[in-house]
DNA sequence: ATGGTTGGTCGCCAA
C-alpha cells in the first residue's frame, strides 16, 4: 500500500531531527547526550556503519528511545530513533523500490504522527567523472521516481537526511573552489530543485536566506573553527507540513572538538520543531 | 593535483 493511503491524522507538536553520525557506536556517548539535550520525538540518523545485530538498541532504550534500524556491515546504514511513548511510528520500511544498489542501506521510511517521513543517506559520488558519481545520479533518479509514486506532496510529508548536495551557492564556503565539483553540480542540484517543483519547501530556508548556514565541515584542516563547510543535511517538507514548522536549529556546538564524550561527527545535528 | 582526519576493521576503502 502506498504511504499516501495512510489515514493517520497529523498529531502535533513534534520535534524531528536529522544527523549523520559517522558510526553510531563510535558516537554513542555523544548521541545519548544529544538526545537528552534536545529531546527530539524522532531522530533520523545516517551512516550508522553498523549491522543490526551490533546496533546499540539497549543503550538507546535506557535514555527512552526505540530504534528501527536498516543496517549494513562497515558502510552506510540508517535508522529512526523514536522517543518512547511520545508518538506513533507506523509502516516502517527499509530501502525503496527501484534502487539500483539495494545492497547499500541508505533509506528508511515510515509514518510518524501522520507525517510521511523518508530518512535518506544519499550516495556521496566521490568526484565528478568517477563511476560513483554516475551511480549517484542514477540512484537519485530512482529515488525521485519512487518518491513521486509513493508519496503525496499535498499531505504532511518530510524527506530529511544527508543529501550530499548543496542546494545552491549560498550553501558552499568557497563558491569558486567548489564550482562544478562534487556536491555542487547542476545535475545534483536538479534533484533538490525537482523536489521544490513537486511542492516541497526547504525548512531551513523558511527561516533564513543567509549564506554560510553549514551542516558539515571536513575533519581535515581545522575547517570547523573557520566555518569552511557545506550545507548538505536538509529537511524538505510539503507545504502543509512546512506551514507548521515554527523553529529550526543547526547544533553547530555539537560539531566542536572532542569532549569527555569522544570525537564529534563531521556533521551537526539539524532540528525542526512543528506546532 | 594533493593533503589533511576519522571510522570500520586490521589492509585498506570510504567520506
Amino acid at each position: 500500500m502506498p504511504y499516501f493511503q495512510s489515514s493517520t491524522a497529523l498529531a502535533l507538536p513534534v520535534k524531528i531531527a536529522t544527523w549523520n553520525l559517522n558510526s553510531i557506536r563510535a558516537r554513542l556517548p555523544r548521541v545519548l547526550a544529544a538526545l537528552e539535550r534536545h529531546e527530539p520525538d524522532l531522530l533520523c540518523v545516517q551512516e550508522t556503519k553498523s549491522m543490526n545485530d551490533k546496533f546499540p538498541y539497549e543503550e538507546l532504550a535506557e535514555v527512552g528511545y526505540v530504534a528501527s534500524a536498516h543496517g549494513q556491515k562497515t558502510y552506510n546504514g540508517v535508522a529512526l530513533l523514536l522517543r518512547s511513548g511520545e508518538g506513533q511510528l507506523e509502516n516502517v520500511r527499509n530501502g525503496f523500490e527501484g534502487n539500483p544498489i539495494p545492497e547499500q542501506a541508505r533509506v528508511i521510511s515510515g509514518v510518524f504522527n501522520g507525517i510521511q517521513i523518508v530518512n535518506a543517506y544519499v550516495v556521496n559520488g566521490k568526484e565528478v567523472g568517477d563511476p560513483k558519481f554516475e551511480m549517484k545520479l542514477a540512484w537519485l533518479d530512482a529515488l525521485d521516481v519512487w518518491l513521486k509514486k509513493e508519496f503525496d506532496p499535498t499531505k504532511p510529508f518530510l524527506i530529511c537526511g544527508d543529501f550530499n548536495i548543496t542546494p545552491d551557492d549560498r550553501d558552499v564556503w568557497d563558491v569558486e573552489k567548489w564550482q562544478g565539483r562534487i556536491f555542487c553540480t547542476d545535475r545534483e542540484r536538479a534533484f533538490v530543485q525537482g523536489l521544490h517543483d513537486w511542492g516541497l519547501q526547504d525548512l531551513q530556508r523558511k527561516f533564513s536566506d543567509e549564506a554560510g548556514l553549514f551542516t558539515w565541515w571536513d575533519y581535515r584542516g581545522g575547517s570547523h573553527p573557520r566555518n569552511l563547510g557545506l550545507r548538505i543535511d536538509l529537511m524538505l517538507a510539503s507545504k502543509t507540513l512546512a506551514s507548521n514548522c515554527v523553529a529550526f536549529e543547526v547544533d553547530r556546538e555539537e560539531r566542536r572538538k572532542s569532549t569527555g564524550e569522544g570525537a564529534p561527527s563531521d556533521h551537526a545535528p539539524v532540528i525542526a520543531q512543528f506546532s
